[in-house]
DNA sequence: AATCGCTTTCAGTATTTCTTGAAAGTTTTA
DNA sequence: TAAAACTTTCAAGAAATACTGAAAGCGATT
């Protein structure tokens, strides 16, 4: 197998990745061009590497730029702009899931504390249950926020130390 | 506010954070239906209370059934199916896990795998730098699935102990 | 100030994904 | 064995989402 082929599976199947977790395929497959891409890549290149329109490519790039995956960069004597990539895995880790985080979990803990909250008169058997099931969901997603936060202050090379350890058998 | 609106809140939230990360709105709601309620619930009960038709009831019913979120209970004397979602939000959550990380991780990690065997004759700069992003990502996958099947194994209490502890200021 | 090279926008279209509802299937009851 | 009670399937339709391409924008160059 070639080098560009293998490339090529490695972009469809970061596409089909992102596609399963709510990010649009084309993103994913930009992101994952640029990803194995020495160099700083153009729209023109995007476009015809991915067989995608103008509008298509230039509306993901400026999405992935939003994420801060994505950063432009110019090229001396260049007019047109040209793309690179974040290929540090760890820290486009963690830029997807602080921005999911507060995209997706904030709202919900704020719903959840709102629920909590609720003076609700009537304590039938239900209620009392339903109250537990929030406080329950509360308890987990608070968790899973503050685990988010620690991973976001941490090392990589700290965090999987810690981690495996935790698990070796 | 009544019980009764909070309960829908919660349901609506519930789908949308589903529909947010591959999970389809209608699933997520009827699981969440579930968890809000005492009792089992039929078909129609779901149809009737989320407005949806009876075969997108089935069907999600039948989908929840495969990921191991909802139970097929008979009612003595009582001829229709009746269902009950998993209340545990932990057990909830590893499922969900486990049943994603079969899905969408393995096969990635199996890809991983042969593009890292790959045997590419010329090596120069460039296929120099794609084997190490590879071998990168590989890596990161590798141990989110280390991680994944460690918490298969722990119990709840003994996983957030160790976690938050790790991450305490 | 007109042209050039490139970027951005967005209304319309295509594609994917979800939902419906009616028909076929299954099990129970009479 | 026929009808009733309920479940499952699936082709067609609806809704959500992504993509296209042409036109408008914008700044540099002549």
């Amino acid at each position: 197998m070639q080098v560009k082929e293998a490339k090529q599976q490695f972009v469809q199947a970061w596409g089909a990745l992102g596609s399963q977790w709510g990010i649009n395929k084309t993103m994913a497959q930009i992101h994952a061009l640029m990803m194995v891409s020495t160099d700083a890549l153009s729209t023109e290149e995007i476009m015809s590497e991915l067989s995608i329109s103008r509008g298509n490519a230039n509306m993901n790039i400026r999405e992935l730029t939003d994420w801060g995956l994505v950063t432009k960069v110019f090229k001396p004597g260049e007019r047109r702009d040209y793309f690179v990539g974040e290929k540090d895995v760890w820290k486009i880790a963690r830029q997807v899931a602080k921005i999911r985080k507060t995209r997706e979990l904030d709202p919900i803990l704020k719903l959840l504390t709102n629920l909590k909250e609720l003076d609700i008169p009537v304590k039938n058997e239900d209620t009392k249950q339903f109250q537990k099931l929030v406080n329950e969901v509360y308890q987990l997603a608070t968790k899973v926020d503050r685990l988010i936060e620690g991973v976001f202050k941490a090392e990589e090379s700290w965090f999987w130390d810690k981690m495996l350890k935790l698990f070796a058998k």
